[in-house]
Formats: structure tokens, sequence, C-alpha cells
DNA sequence: TCTATTTTTTCGAGCCTCGAAAAAATACTG
DNA sequence: CAGTATTTTTTCGAGGCTCGAAAAAATAGA
């Protein structure tokens, strides 16, 4: 239900206004941020005073800028590093990593493990998560006061409150709540994200002129993810995290997907989909449980050498992405793609299929125009979307000590 | 780019929120009005007081009223029918409408016009339109000056500025800008809607219990069209109005779409491809320009009475309905579903087939709970959602008298 | 050293919302 | 029927916030 504005709502928001200008901005003068925030230069003072006061902004030395213009130079804002810290978690598939970052969005430090995720138990699972946590929370270098958020993203799909895991393809466990686990564990707030929505999310920060109010990224690894912002916001599941373009149906009834169900675009376009085209194997075959980074690079070798059933499989990738996206852009027409992940490194042999297939589509009337970046590495994306998004929530909780979340449009899901 | 809140922005938003509170709730006390909003008692008695001076809001007698509770009876406010008017102009195959409706929502008058839109060139369009709406504007009984929008429905594409139609099923013409055209002729704001999206807008205010947040409206009838209501708002394209489930890829490469391209939903489960499927032509035969209601409900009765091809074609039209909703629950989660349109009356038909596609996709998790709601009556449902939204476009305009639309999150999509 | 220029702070004015108290309007009670 | 209890609505002063104008600060050029 929408609810009234309040007088003191006024000042939370403007103070979060700032402090978003000068996150997005790096190091605006006050001048810079009166002009984007469109509020008047003695309210930017007085809000920005209290910042610096409080120790979430600092004033930039004048020596580090040369001015260049006449009158009194303007003196940069930034966010001071030790104003709070925040740990980015990622857990996929036989993989898990953790990163403190400051919060003007500095890595701190990080540890990275290996584990077979497919074969352990709930409780290890959960166990090994909250061991390298503490690993890093105790690590006497770090202040623990200051860390202000966990966030932790995981490869499948979350609950669309950010508490819970509800199902990954890198564990046979379900519904574990993460976000409430590390919570009570830690006393530090936590919360629970899609590794695709943090990608979307970190892309909208590195580049924000390309990915701006509405772009797509696909996760191109053994399966097939996507995380999409629209409108300037993330864009979830009414229930869940929502954007499974993965398994939209690309064929009725068609080859069998790692989800146990047939037809799904992934069941054409994952890793394992491409291997088993490539190996002739039936669509029925059962999808195998993982395929190595240097298998899917001499398939991909292969494919480019011979017209061989590689480039076959690779066709057929590009032909369900494509029709996939076809689907999509009919629900909300084209908008530019970042194709993420391993196999976005064979994106050469899967393009020409995919523009053919969405020229067949309603989303082909600007075929030529829909344009494709790729990105091969997807762990730093994650890494960096999950930061991005811990500081934003800090952003929001430090400058708001009283009521918030009054419902309505306040929190939003902004990227 | 967001913005700061300035302090006059307070009041603007809050008279909103009153004047929304009154709109939805019918006949709320300021008590109500207060407890609603969060805001306090004093705030809304100041700011009904104002409303009700400008003639935006009329407490209703209290001898209409029975109070049965101890102390000071509590006074309902209502909308003053008089404060405005807006207009419903709705243009579908072969049939233009138009209705007259006071600030309160009720119809005061309306004409309805057949014409052949098929073949009718696009000045002679743009004519009819332009002359229905004069028509009304200059009934004497009408006054003209508390005409404060007009808002446009038609079968088709809209731009997400809800100015032009780009490109529509009922006609061979494209771009035109009705609400350019229809403001520059009679000096009124105009906006140019979709139709399903229109449909959403009518069903949330007709029933918000079901449909509240999240929900879709599709319409079955020569094509297939969708209106999409996620997280309390209407969801529109980047660019167009978006929502073309009817051109998702059911089976690429499948059957010939009054689009031209193959294997849309719609050229499996809109009227003319039940029709098709019925006679058992090819599924590349052109589609039928149209097929009557009445040759419709002999198809269903038909379908009903014996296991024969019109059968089969419904049963084909639920698969291909089911697997798109299957899709598209894929990315957006499970939501209950209003199918409108003529064909609704056959859904028995249809949701056999339409459920057991379902149960095949990532929606169909959940295949069970969802549930539909039949309307086979959908140009009411237009012509009311058209009216709310242009009613609702005058609550905020009325009420902000000075700047508005100060980019950010205000104006926002609201259904 | 003085002046022009630009940025930042200061200060009073004007609104707005809030809480508390008063006023208004009714039902119950004896 | 007068008095009391109860509920709604209005009134009024306090406190906070943003704004514009003016002052102060800080620099480059003359």
């Amino acid at each position: 239900m929408s609810v009234g504005i309040r007088h003191d709502d006024l000042r939370r928001r403007n103070r979060a206004m700032v402090i978003s200008a000068v996150r997005r901005a790096g190091q605006p003068s006050r001048t810079e941020i009166a002009a984007t925030t469109g509020l008047s230069h003695s309210t930017i003072s007085a809000i920005s005073s209290d910042l610096i006061q409080e120790g979430i902004l600092t004033e930039i030395k004048a020596s580090e800028t040369v001015s260049m213009k006449r009158g009194r130079p303007q003196v940069g804002l930034s966010l001071n590093p030790e104003a709070a810290a925040v740990l980015a978690v990622v857990l996929s598939l036989n993989f898990l990593s953790v990163a403190v970052i400051d919060y003007a969005g500095q890595v701190v430090a990080e540890e990275q493990r290996r584990l077979d995720t497919l074969t352990m138990s709930r409780d290890e699972l959960i166990g090994e998560c909250v061991a390298i946590v503490r690993r890093r929370v105790e690590d006497p270098d770090l202040d623990v006061q200051s860390v202000a958020r966990i966030a932790l993203a995981i490869q499948g799909i979350t609950d669309s409150h950010a508490r819970a895991m509800l199902w990954s393809p890198i564990t046979p466990q379900t519904n574990i709540a993460f976000a409430d686990i590390l919570e009570r564990e830690f006393g530090i707030p936590a919360i629970m994200e899609n590794d695709c929505n943090m990608m979307a999310v970190a892309l909208r920060w590195r580049d924000p002129n390309r990915y701006r109010d509405d772009f797509i990224a696909v996760l191109l690894s053994h399966g097939i993810g996507m995380g999409l912002v629209l409108k300037g916001e993330l864009f979830t599941g009414t229930h869940s995290s929502g954007g499974e373009f993965g398994h939209m149906i690309h064929r009725p009834g068609g080859a069998l997907c790692r989800c146990g169900r047939r037809g799904c675009v992934e069941a054409y376009a994952g890793n394992y989909a491409i291997w088993r085209n490539a190996r002739q194997l039936s669509e029925n075959a059962e999808p195998v449980a993982d395929v190595s980074d240097a298998e899917m690079r001499a398939l991909a070798a292969r494919a480019r050498q011979t017209d061989g059933p590689e480039r076959e499989a690779y066709r057929k990738a590009g032909e369900a992405l494509g029709f996939g996206l076809g689907s999509l852009f009919a629900l909300i027409d084209p908008a530019p793609v970042a194709m993420v992940g391993a196999s976005a490194a064979a994106f050469d042999l899967i393009e020409p299929a995919l523009r053919e297939a969405i020229a067949q589509t309603a989303g082909g009337q600007h075929s030529g125009s829909i344009s494709f970046d790729t990105e091969p590495n997807e762990l730093p994306l994650i890494r960096e979307g999950c930061a991005m998004r811990a500081l934003s929530f800090v952003d929001q909780e430090i400058f708001a000590p009283g009521i918030q979340a009054r419902a309505g449009s306040v929190g939003r899901n902004v990227a």
C-alpha cells in the first residue's frame, strides 16, 4: 500500500541521494552534487557537512587536484573507506570464495577454496560457508565492528526476499536460508542473491554508459542463467529471483534438460548440451555433471577447424539462444546483451545461428541493431556485483538510523 | 538520474496520496485515510480541507450514513464528479467507441460506431477518431472546460511514451501519433495506450483482492495479447508497450502467424489459427482476416460434441498457450491469470492441454496452484481501464499545479 | 597587492508535518 | 432529559527541512 511521505523521511532520502551521488561519481564536488540531485547548494552543504562529521564521507586534500580554473577550487568528496566494510561470498560449482571490501569498494582481503559441492551434505555446505566467513571476520587485521553486511551470491534460484537459496544446480540440497544462518551466526545483516543478478549489477557499475536502464546479462556456462535490468531496476520474479531464461521452452518435448524437463533453452545451449551434441549423443542422454573448461575450449577449437558435429552443436546452441532471446524481446523489446562465462569465448561460433534465429522472431525487427558484448570471466563480475549490492544497502542503513522501509516505493530494487 | 526531494514536493505527493486513497476506498473518512497513508490526522485534515475547497473532494452528507457507533460520526469523503471529466476512446477491429467519464468514474455519455478499419486510409482512420471525439466534446450538455484528458486504447503495439500507435493488426497503417494528433486538435492532453494493458488496469480496479501486485491478463481473440502487472506496476517494454506474449515463439519454424513470422503462440491459439486447424488446413495457409464470434462459437460447440479436428484445434491452442505461459513463468514466476475475450468462453476446451503443457515447464512446479479466471467481454474492460488510467493522470495533474515530473521515480507506471 | 571569479557556508524566511489539546458530534446512562 | 463517555475532526504551537540571498573563502590573473 502506498504511504505518505513524512517530514523526517525528507532528510533521510536526500542524505541517501548525496551518498549515492558520491558513490557513482567518484569524487564529485558539492557543486556537482547539487547539479545532479537538483537540490540547492545550501542543502548539499548541510548534508555533506553532517556526513563528513559522521565519518561517512571525507574531503579530498586540495593538493591532490589541479584546479586550472579561476576562483575557489572545488573540493572533491569521497567515500571514507573506513566507514564500513562488507563481505562478498560467492558460492558456485565446487568453488567458494569470499572477499572483504571497504566502504569505498576496494578489496581488502580475500580467500578462495575448492570443494565438492555436488556431494556435500547440507551441514557441510553450510559449515564451509560459515567457516570461510568466520576466518575473515576473525582476522585480527580487520575491525569486526565495521563489517556492516554480508552478501552471498549463489548459482541457482533464490527467494525474492533475498533470504534463502531455493534450488541450485551445484548441490542436491534445497531451501537453505543462508542469509538467516549467517545473520544468526555473526550478528551481521546478510542477504542472499542470485549470481546472474549480481553480474547485471556489476555490469551497471562497470559500464553505466552501455548498461544503464535496460540490459540483459546472459551466463553461458554449464547452465544458462540471466540477470535482467529493466527501467533501471533489477528484475526479479514474484516469488523467486526469477529470470530463468535457461528454462524457457525452446522446443516442446525436446532435449532433456538438467532440470529434468524437456526442451529448455539450456538443454541446447548449456555446456553439457553442447558437449552432448558434439559427441552426437541422443537428446535423451542424461546430462553430465560437469564439463571442464579445457574440454569446452577443445570443442570450440575443433568447431572452428572443421565443419563437424562440434560446429553443429554450437549452431544448435546459437539457435536456442536466439529463439529464446527472440521470445524475451517479444516481452521486453530489444536491449543490449552481455554474454558472460566461459562459453562466451566461443561466441563467434554461436553468433551466426543466434542472429539468424532472432531475425525470425518478433524481436528481430531490429535484429541488426542488437549488440552483444562478451565477458568470459563471470566470477569477478559476480563478486563485484555482490559487493556493490552490499554497499548500497549499507548506504541506506548508515544514513538512516531511524525508522525505514516503511513499505511503499522505499527500498526499491535499484541495481 | 535520481533526484532529490524538495520541500514543495512533499505536499504535492501527500495530496496525491489522499486523492488516490479516496479513489481506491470509495468513501473513506479522514481517519481512515490517516490510517492507510500513515500520515497524521492533522496533515490529512489540512490536505482534505484544501481539496474540498478546491472542489476536488466533497463531504458526504451525514444523513446518508448510519453511524451505529458511539462518538462523533465519521464523515466520508468522495471524489467530486464535477471536478473533471475524461474521454476514453477504444479503437479495435472494425469498431470505434468513446465514453465520457466524470471525475468519480461514472460514464456520462457514450457513442459506438462500426467501421472498416482494415481498408481505411490513414487519414480516414484519424478522421474518424477525431470526429467521434469532436461530437462528444461539442455536446452542449458537456462542459468542455472540464475535459481534462483523453485516453485512447488500441489493439496493437504502442510506444512506451504513450504517444503513438506503432503497429496494429486492425489496420495496415503504422506509426500514427494519435496522442499528439488529438492533443493538437482539441488542446486536451491525450495518451495512447495498448488495449491489453488497459484490461490489466481495469482488472486491478475491479478486483484488487485477486489482481493486486502481480497478475497476467491474456486476451484470447483473433490475435493473442497480454497485459502484465508486476510489483504493482504495469509492465511495458523498453521502447514499446511490450508484453507481446502472442509472439513468443512456441515452435521454431512452425505455423504461419498473422505477423508473417512462424511458430508464434498466436499462430496456434489465435482465433484464425484455431479456425485453420479446425478446418485441417495447412499450417502454412495464409491467416484469414477475421472469424466471426458466431463461427467461433459453432467451432467450440462442435469441439465439445465430438472428438474431431475442432477439439484437436483447441487442444493445440491450449498447448501453445501452456508452453508460452510456462516460458513466461520461468521469467516472472507463476501469477494469477485472467483469460479475456470471446475465446475465453471456450476455455474449458483449452484448459486441459494448457495445464498439461505448463506442467512440463519450469512454471509447472506449482502447476496446480495457478488459477485462471475467464471474462468473455473485453471491450468494457478496455474502456474501464482507459478511463481509470486517464483519471489517474488527472489525479496527478490537478493536485500538482506546479512543477512536476522532475524525472526520477516520480510518475511511475502504477496500474 | 588588488580584482575577478568560483565555490562553499551562513542566515533568516517560508513550508510542512507532528503531537497535544481543544472542539464537535454522537450514543449511552441513570 | 441532562450528563458522561467516546470518537472524529480541527486548531495551534513546535520543530525540521529546504531555499534564496548574501557573506565568506579561496584561488588565478592583472
